[in-house]
DNA sequence: CGCGATGAGATAGTAATGCTATCGATATTT
DNA sequence: AAATATCGATAGCATTACTATCTCATCGCG
């Protein structure tokens, strides 16, 4: 039943959201809420409302809100990370395999839900202004022994790996990798909200930055 | 009185807190003591106890924590700002003078105290642990109009503006610029706490960092 | 000397937040 | 039909994020 090898989110939950209707309600409803008011004034209270249920619901599921948003951060890596694999046998050189997961990285309305009755592209976005938050915690350390980080930290790997087959030489496969992973979300953030950071276009980004990134990776480490 | 030409702080507080006593050490404690226990467990109660004052006292001098950091974060950058100027002086063309500035941001403590009393490494470390928070809001447009983001963006400026008279045909200068200035501080703080996602040691980053760092700027650039 | 302004500690209070506990109605399972 | 799980309802509590007011000390100034 579970589509993946080992379920990416154990123990990010109290009772699986995936088992029950409420469950994945608080799933769907809770992304788009988020992404609507923000994380610092999203609740489960509000979400709780907005859904018509009660915040002891919610709670029987999630701990707090930084779990459920874990939660779906690393679902939506989990899901990239499938589409790249699944991508990578199109793609037969390791030098097109680069670029197909750096494309990838780029589409900002992944295709396919990667929870159900989730928008890829809320889900997207709700990552690209809330992702940081995750891990600029002191409880980062705990929660990545725990294995909360695993699907995000396998992603870059992927593409370090890439990084390292076009370039055995290049001393920073990770660094190169997680740089790249993180602009791919900060850039168009940053191309939307504080313009003076990007040259990117406020909307429609996938294009250039696409030619960022790949200029960005294979520059650098193909010397 | 003021070090800079226009104060880059104006606004983000209630009443200056470099005119008095408790300012400073508001701003001081107020430092160290959000370095040490993160923005999330800070709040201005725990400061007040810490310095022996009130709650009530320090809200006259910031509206809520997070103008606190705001406040904390700018002049982190107005100071690297003026390092960076200062470091020109001694840099004639364009590549050295590049070479100058991305060595400066991969210094971990930074020469000079950026506030009386607040240490310069302790700062640091702050902005790098929780600096995204500032503008991943959905204040940030509000916030961004009120001119609160200027210092870090005219930093940005500064090396995308480098980048161009290196690289003048090079398409996008102030992308590499933020990516640059955003991984000087990620990276560190991946190596530290998700060492998966760097190839720099834990500690003692800065020789690698600034191989990592000039690497991806002039190889990305000057193509 | 006395006046007013300013700065800051003390105290109180309010609404919202984050979370826990209990209870009972309703399904679902066995 | 009994046992169990699920979930809505309600209550409660400690903390957080503020706001307001009052008092006292200080300081510049006429």
């Amino acid at each position: 039943m579970e589509g993946f090898a080992v379920a990416p989110n154990a123990g990010l939950y109290m009772k699986d959201p995936t088992g029950s209707e409420t469950g994945r309600r608080i799933v769907a409803e809770g992304t788009a809420l988020m992404e609507q008011i923000g994380f610092e004034a999203f609740t489960f209270k509000k979400l709780a409302t907005a859904m018509g249920s009660t915040e002891a619901t919610v709670y029987r599921y999630f701990e707090n809100k930084h779990r459920l948003l874990l939660y779906l951060v690393n679902g939506y890596w989990a899901g990239v990370e499938l589409r790249m694999i699944a991508g990578f046998a199109s793609a037969h050189s390791p030098d097109a395999k680069l670029k197909t997961a750096l494309a990838l990285l780029c589409s900002e309305a992944p295709a396919g839900e990667p929870f159900a009755g989730v928008d890829g592209a809320v889900l997207h976005r709700l990552v690209a202004a809330e992702s940081p938050k995750v891990w600029l915690t002191k409880e980062v350390d705990d929660e990545n022994r725990e294995g909360f980080f695993l699907a995000y930290k396998r992603l870059c790997g992927h593409v370090a790996d890439l990084i390292s087959a076009v370039a055995p030489e290049y001393p920073f496969p990770r660094s190169l990798a997680a740089t790249a992973v993180e602009a791919s979300h900060a850039q168009p953030y940053f191309a939307r909200h504080l313009p003076r950071l990007s040259d990117l276009p406020a909307a429609g980004v996938e294009r250039d930055l696409e030619a960022f990134l790949t200029g960005l990776v294979f520059h650098t480490a193909a010397r």
